[in-house]
DNA sequence: TTGTGCCTCGCTATTTTGGGGGAGTTTGAT
DNA sequence: ATCAAACTCCCCCAAAATAGCGAGGCACAA
């Protein structure tokens, strides 16, 4: 039963191609699970944030207008674990925090939440949360039935969000070649150029050839920012 | 039926309390569901390399010196995407591709696997996956059925294993301020100092003692180190 | 055969970073 | 009220990285 309730969501999940289909299905998910609220959230590689949900619209304006990101200890918190995270063990008790809380409950924002943090390649992250409002006894029993299908459900969201946004940027994907990714490699460990050329045995003014086809390779400015971008493009692993 | 496999197993998993406890899980996977091996294994935030698996031990040491994990096209196509992946997605045209596939499989990796990317906070990544030897049809029906099944246990064995590392080694999660995160953002994104100095309205000098304070807190050697791990540990996004 | 890309080595001059000092204000939390 | 941490500014000088020129050999593909 529970299960069958998944495959169903999931599987009209599967159909979506555009983010106002993502918003639609939030809407969906919050009447089948029978909670106040279902939120996606996430920020791509470029900084650019992007959210699907059900909260109200004022709400969402005001909280972008107050930067809330930067204060809400849910994002705060889900920055920094793995976990799904339940709203009532994150920290509530600093002052910013309980101005924002006494503001979301006002905006209609449940009491009770649980935010599943994802994380992508190139610094890709995403915020999937159910909320609503009731007793914490309540709220546990629903978590303890539900947990599963939460994380599955925000694991699918987030693949299906990636690729719609993938479909607007299409990579670039200029690849390295191996000496070129050795050279990025130490770099990117802190080595300078004269310990990169001893290690990769060869003479500091050969690795600058590569250093600097790579940063013309990959649209750098300096060492650094080429680092950064292979970084960024799974060029180089460290 | 499949439901209380899987309900069975996690509840297992939950116990666990150590590393040769996950390694033993491994074992109990692989047999669950009559696959030919079940691997976890996972890079912390200092680089350092864990793993649990049914992997021979000899392949295992091998993959270690040769330093597989450059070459692997499965760990190196799991660092750029997001989902997971059936290992006949990816590429494995390169000729250090081919040398590596024919060794893994003679030394009992199966031709078939699908790997899950997990990634934690402070750049810890982590890959579950599932190889066995069979044809594609097979395989891909096998996929099919379980999944979802695979993405959960991932899931939970990743919890698991971040878990037990954590308390073996208590996270000097050293965070940025503010200014220092700004520098680094900005670094990261090619300017020179002069650049970021003026783009942050403030002098260089004034500049140049972030770039320090960060380096000192992220332990790097330089700037560009400083900017890698900063990002490696997902403390700015470019 | 004639590219094209990769690997290797060289020079000089200029710009950018790094390391070592010190000193004051503002802000937030206990 | 007090204390720590963050933010801001200044000096000097050595070390490292960058930009602009070069060159030749090797392998693979059109």
């Amino acid at each position: 039963m529970q299960r069958s309730k998944l495959e169903t969501f999931l599987g009209t999940l599967e159909k979506a191609t555009s983010l106002d289909a993502l918003q639609q299905l939030t809407f969906a998910l919050k009447d089948l699970y029978h909670v106040d609220h279902v939120v996606y959230h996430w920020v791509s590689a470029d900084g650019e944030q992007y959210g699907a949900g059900t909260y109200d619209r004022l709400w969402v304006q005001r909280y972008i207008e107050k930067d809330y990101v930067r204060v809400d200890p849910v994002v705060v918190g889900c920055y920094q674990r793995f976990h799904p995270v339940d709203w009532k063990r994150l920290d509530w008790t600093t002052k910013t925090a309980k101005v924002f809380r006494e503001d979301a409950i006002a905006h209609g924002v449940g009491n009770q939440g649980l935010s599943v943090p994802i994380r992508g390649p190139s610094g890709q992250f995403a915020l999937f949360t159910i909320s609503h409002s009731c007793k914490d006894d309540e709220w546990t029993s629903f978590i303890e039935d539900n947990r599963r299908d939460i994380i599955l459900i925000a694991h699918y969201f987030n693949q299906k969000g990636l690729e719609l946004e993938k479909s607007r940027v299409p990579a670039p994907n200029q690849s390295l070649s191996p000496r070129e990714v050795d050279a990025m490699t130490f770099l990117a460990m802190g080595y300078s150029r004269a310990q990169v050329a001893d290690t990769l045995a060869i003479s500091e003014h050969t690795l600058r050839v590569y250093i600097e086809s790579a940063r013309h390779k990959l649209g750098a400015l300096n060492t650094t920012h080429a680092v950064a971008r292979a970084m960024n493009r799974g060029l180089i692993v460290v």
